[in-house]
DNA sequence: TGTTGACTGACTGGATCCAATCCCGCTCGA
DNA sequence: TCGAGCGGGATTGGATCCAGTCAGTCAACA
């Protein structure tokens, strides 16, 4: 059967949610800009309703915020923000890296190879972006609690625009110590050695908040 | 105006949700058991509109999960589970407790000892779980980044049923450890010591941890 | 007697219509 | 000229009705 008719099976909610996931990742909605339910259902030929529960998916992902009679957006973060958001990944990441480790199967790993392999072709800007966040998040896919996983994503869900805007202007001339963190890190992963694994990955996201701190351009002004 | 009237007020689906959520905090819905659309809107005198509203911030809250067509339930955690969660929190919190420490006010220290005075008074175990939930929350008050605070209470929704459960059978007679472990961290907010908070924060949900890993009886059954 | 098939009932998912709320601009008055 | 009060338009929130889907049950057939 098409995947014209695959896509229509899902339930529109999902479906829904899914279109407006990739829009607000791709940057494609802004953070701060107003969601207008009736446009979202018009542009995806669907009612209110089902946009409506797509965008409290989106709420739970933390992707979008939702204030009663006015509507839902994209959460603008401030600078101390997003420096907490990563000292939770700082924390959380590595818990997840150590509950995956065991549980990582051969393919996975040989997938996560491939997937830095590409990382380090230097591709475009989205495709490292969209890279990246497979990288990481595919490391904790034999994590055995979905919560754990999922909270994970939502942090990086509410930094993704920061992420961009700030690979935006440094440049790929320093992407070289992304990829020697990542080489580092997939070794640890490759030994399956839960404690080089911890210590490489808190470091990676150590090092990116504090280069992100040294940006302040990247982030929304305290006017909101 | 009555305070039935300003219920009334507001959004029927806040309504709800506070409803619900009451209702599953307080253990009236089990987990495991699904909670049907229809028969929340009958006794809360509302439609189902909304009530799938407040499932789904619920959801959000991590106090429901959802099935496509099947609905929504209160999750069941496995043992595992229930100790991942513990030791996200034990890097989460104290994360929170050193950003919320510069900021608390002198009236908000004082509460917090009204609050572990009132649970040393040794009242019965709804109020204890009650009371021992707002000392740690309020101990993060004066964190300035709301996403810290709510991924924290979503860890602590999830397991509010086992603490329950752990501390029926465990009986008060352990209560003394709590106490100390929480007189100890109420010294060092009073100090405004972020690392002495930090260490007995960590060691107090540790502990909590190790002690529940030793009565099984307490975790779903894994039959689900 | 065991198994498979369709039927039925209940529940969730979605669409349309109506009500309530908020924001913005306008007007009137001091 | 500035501020308070007041509509009008737009947008979200809620109710009702209909369609789709799942599970459990009963019956018929091998």
């Amino acid at each position: 059967m098409s995947e014209l008719h695959d896509v229509a099976v899902g339930a529109a909610s999902e479906r829904i949610a899914a279109s407006l996931r990739e829009a607000i990742l791709s940057g494609e909605i802004a953070p701060g800009q107003w969601i207008r339910q009736e446009e979202v259902a018009a542009r995806l030929g669907a009612s209110r309703l089902p946009v409506r529960e797509a965008l409290r998916m989106l709420e739970a992902e933390g992707l979008t915020e939702h204030e009663a009679n006015k509507g839902s957006r994209v959460p603008m973060l401030g600078m101390h923000e997003v420096a907490v958001v990563y000292q939770m990944r700082e924390r959380l990441e590595p818990l997840a890296l150590t509950e995956s480790l065991p549980h990582l199967t051969p393919e996975q790993i040989a997938h996560l190879e491939q997937v830095q392999a590409r990382i380090e072709s230097d591709e475009g800007l989205p495709e490292f972006l969209a890279l990246d966040r497979e990288f990481h998040l595919m490391s904790y896919a034999g994590c055995p609690t979905e919560r754990l996983v999922s909270t994970i994503s939502r942090l990086w869900n509410a930094t993704q625009h920061h992420r961009r805007a700030f690979m935006l202007l440094s440049g790929p001339e320093r992407r070289w110590i992304v990829n020697s963190e990542h080489r580092l890190l997939l070794d640890a992963i490759r030994r399956r050695d839960a404690v080089d694994g911890e210590r490489y990955l808190s470091g990676h996201i150590r090092r990116t908040r504090t280069e992100l701190a040294q940006h302040p351009e990247v982030f929304a002004a305290s006017s909101s």
